[in-house]
DNA sequence: TATAAATCTTAAGAAAGTCTTAAGATTTAT
DNA sequence: ATAAATCTTAAGACTTTCTTAAGATTTATA
C-alpha cells in the first residue's frame, strides 16, 4: 500500500530531523522544506498529504504560505508549530491550520495528532496516494493509473506490456537479459529463449519511441538484455 | 441554510452551559447531551456535525462513546476535554477523536478549534455546505445522502453498486484489480476470480454511462482492471 | 566483407479476459 | 408470509492480448 508524505517545513533543522524520524518511524514519507516558498514549490511538484509548518521561517513565514496553500489545495492538512500565545494560535487556525501544536511539543503527542489527521486518507477503504510516478526523460509510469506518459501523451499498454515496463523503469539504467525480464514478469522459469518477450519489447517501442529502430529509451545492450535509458 | 450543530456532551453543567454561548455567539446549533448515551442518543435523533465530548462522565465515559460513535457514524468531528496526561490525549485521539483540548481551557482557543474542524463543512460560515461530494466530470457521489447524480440527474444505486462507485470514486483514476475492488467492497478474501463484480460493474454501467459499451467513466484497463476516469 | 549470432518483424492461431444474459438464491420490504 | 428487489452463478459470445514460428535485418567479429 501507498505511503502518506508529510512535508516538514522548519528552518530549524535540528527539529525538522527529529520529526523526520519519528515520521519516518511511524512509516510516512518525509519532504524537507526551510521556508515557505520551498514548501510551496515541494507541494506543486510532489503529493503531500499533511504539512508540519513553523510559523517563525526566513522568506516567507508560515501563515502566509498557509494562507497561500489553502487558496488552492484542499487536501493536505496543515499543522503550524509556533510560540505559545493563544492569539498566535487563533490566528493560524483561521488562515486555515487543521491543527496546532506548541512548542516545545511531546513527539509522541505530535504523533497522536499526526495520526489523527491521517485518518481522513485512510477511513472507509479509501487507499492512500503517494508518489507512485516513475521518471526518466519524457517517459512517466504512473503505477497507480497504470498509465505511461510519453511527453505528456498517455500511452496504453497492455497488462504484459506494463510489467515489462515496470519491471525495466523500476531498475532505470539496470540491463537485464531475457531470461531475467521473462521470470521476472511472468514469474515463472523461462526454458528456453522467450522470442516473446522480443515481440513484447517491439510493441513497447512501437508506442513509446519516436523511432523505434534507434530507440531513445527502451534500449538493447546487444548480446546481453534491455534496459530503460537513464536522464 | 441549515446551521451547523455542536453536540456538547459534558456533566459539569457550567461548562456545558458556558460552552453554549460561546458556540451560540458564533451562530452553531447546541444540543446538550451529560452522559455518552444520551449523547448516542442524541446522535441517532439529530444532525450532529461536531461534538464536544468529556472523557469523564457518568454512564458511559467518553472514551467508550467515542469508539461506538466512530463504529457507526464517521462524519462527526469529536473533540474530548480531560485532564491533561499525555496518554489520556493520545489513547483519546486513537480512538477516533479529531483534535482535544484540556481543562481548564480557553474558550476563544477552544472555538477557533471548532471552528478549524467545522470547516470540512466548508466555510461559508456556520451554514453548512456538504463537503462530501466525490467528483469528476459529471459524476457527482454525495457521500452523506448515498446518491450519484451523473450531470445532475440523481441515479439510483443498490448497496452493492454503490460499495464499488465509492470505493472507485474514492481513488479517482486508480486502476484496481476484480480481486482488489471485491475484497475491499465486500471485506472478504476472493478466492476465484469473481464475475460478480463484472456483472456489477456491467450494471453500474447501464445506469451511469450513455453508451456502456463504450465508457466514459467506469473505465476498464484490460488485463488489470477497473477505475473512474479523472476528468 | 563474410559469417554467425542476436535481434527484429510479421501474421496467424491460441489463450485469456471481459461482456452479456438468464435463472436461481438470497435479502429486503410490505 | 409474500412479493419485490437484489445478488450470485454459470455459460457462451465476444474482444483483446499473447505466443509462436519463420524469415528479414542488424551487429559483432574475424
Amino acid at each position: 500500500m501507498d505511503k502518506l508524505n508529510v512535508l516538514v517545513c522548519d528552518d530549524d533543522k535540528a527539529i525538522a530531523d527529529a520529526l523526520e524520524i519519528y515520521l519516518k518511524y511511524e512509516n510516512y514519507g518525509v519532504i524537507k522544506a526551510t521556508n515557505g516558498i520551498q514548501a510551496l514549490k515541494a507541494l506543486a511538484e510532489q503529493e503531500i498529504h499533511l504539512i508540519l509548518m513553523d510559523i517563525m521561517m526566513p522568506e516567507m513565514d508560515g501563515l502566509s504560505a498557509t494562507i497561500k496553500i489553502r487558496e488552492e489545495k484542499n487536501i493536505p492538512i496543515i499543522m503550524l508549530s509556533a510560540k505559545s500565545e493563544d492569539t498566535d494560535k487563533i490566528t493560524g487556525l483561521n488562515f486555515g491550520a487543521d491543527d496546532y501544536v506548541t512548542k516545545p511539543f511531546n513527539p509522541l503527542e505530535l504523533m497522536a495528532r499526526v495520526k489523527s489527521q491521517m485518518r481522513r486518507y485512510t477511513s472507509l477503504g479509501s487507499i492512500a496516494v503517494k508518489n507512485n510516478i516513475l521518471k526518466t526523460g519524457g517517459l512517466e509510469l504512473d503505477t497507480e493509473a497504470k498509465e505511461l506518459r510519453v511527453d505528456g501523451e498517455i500511452v496504453k499498454l497492455t497488462a504484459t506490456e506494463y510489467g515489462i515496463i515496470l519491471f525495466l523503469m523500476k531498475n532505470i539504467g539496470h540491463v537485464f537479459s531475457i531470461a531475467q525480464i521473462y521470470e521476472h514478469v511472468w514469474d515463472e522459469p523461462s526454458y528456453s529463449v522467450e522470442n516473446t518477450v522480443s515481440v513484447h519489447i517491439r510493441r513497447i517501442r512501437e508506442k513509446i519511441e519516436i523511432n523505434p529502430k534507434d530507440p531513445k529509451y527502451l534500449k538493447v545492450v546487444w548480446g546481453i538484455g534491455y534496459k530503460i535509458e537513464k536522464y
